[in-house]
DNA sequence: CTTTGATTTGAACACATGTTCAGTTAAGTC
DNA sequence: GACTTAACTGAACATGTGTTCAAATCAAAG
């Protein structure tokens, strides 16, 4: 058996990743073909489906990947005991984690309507984890009497819909940096649900 | 001349721009062909262009439109005195004009990227004039002391992302009715930037 | 009923699409 | 240097793309 090690796929398969991700990122799903992005591989159409079996799992293993990684890193983060400090940290985080992505964010938005069916309802479920993840900080305040929140699910939609917005204008080496953002963003946040 | 009156295209012309909205936003502008739009409206695919010059143009009326009715509609508004009302004025303005057109909203955030660079330099100048809105009442309410607000172009952009996402998960006759939504999201704006 | 011209058809254009696969290339083992 | 096999090419498949346009259709005016 020969090219067991050092072989080239071991390139290969990144780098269409990469080129998938930047592709669909910038000109949509619909609008990439195999072509271009084996083109942008510096390869041929059929050379890509040495690591993908199709173009739909091309983009659910972008959007999986990305889902997974961010409940992961979210659940790696040390949990303080207040909620009103969880809720400083789950904005920071938030911040940070997305604005490292921009692709991956922007993928993950945009593109739903464009995965199978079954693969919708794998990353719905991903993205509802991520959600409650919040809502369950908010009820734990509401509780604890730290928060004045009539309704935790709508203050988690209204909280990640404010946060994810971040990408569409935050550029870093811009007017504030991310720190600058993310301190805005805290103040304002803990301020529209605190007690 | 005939058939100037009562013609098909005050019927036809219409329907296209129905079929295209509902298409564009259900599959995306790449994945929808013009054969499909036509199909959808009962008719063969050459006849599309007696009413559109081309797809691209499709796209951008349906978007020029919704910004510009967006722009009519705030400004024939009654403008009230108070920073702290015409927050609230704007809030379930934004909450409910949006509610109303899921279809153009979708389309408005999901396709600049496939609008020509001219088409969408014109649209952003749109949505420019429509953030400006209310980053000025932000201005006038930091001055009159009734917000208390680091950075109102942070503050606009924060609060309209935070209102557009109600878009993403507000179904009429759902758990809560618009007017619970725009009260919910009022208190949390209000309180967000208020001194 | 004929004329008129707006409206629509249906075929054609040149090219792009996702995917498959027999055949070629080349890197590593013996 | 011969062998093995992963990696890749390049052509082919059937179908779809936006757009054009001569010809057919059809409702109203004369």
């Amino acid at each position: 058996m020969a090219r067991t090690q050092g072989s080239h796929s071991d390139i290969t398969g990144p780098r269409v990743r990469e080129a998938a991700l930047s592709l669909f990122a910038r000109h949509g799903y619909a609008a990439v073909s195999m072509r271009k992005i084996a083109a942008e591989v510096g390869v041929q159409a059929g050379a890509l489906y040495n690591y993908t079996p199709d173009k739909q799992s091309l983009l659910f293993d972008l959007m999986n990947t990305h889902m997974q990684e961010l409940l992961a890193s979210w659940k790696a983060q040390p949990k303080r005991p207040d909620p009103l400090d969880q809720l400083e940290d789950f904005t920071r985080f938030h911040i940070r984690f997305h604005s490292k992505r921009p692709d991956e964010v922007f993928i993950a938005y945009m593109e739903l309507r464009n995965l199978s069916e079954e693969n919708y309802r794998k990353i719905s479920a991903l993205r509802d984890l991520y959600e409650t993840q919040i809502e369950d900080v908010f009820r734990e305040g509401i509780r604890s009497g730290v928060f004045d929140v009539v309704d935790p699910k709508v203050a988690s939609m209204a909280v990640i819909a404010m946060l994810t917005g971040v990408n569409t204008w935050f550029r870093e080496g811009g007017r504030l940096s991310l720190p600058d953002v993310e301190n805005l963003y805290c103040d304002m946040v803990r301020r529209s649900v605190s007690a």
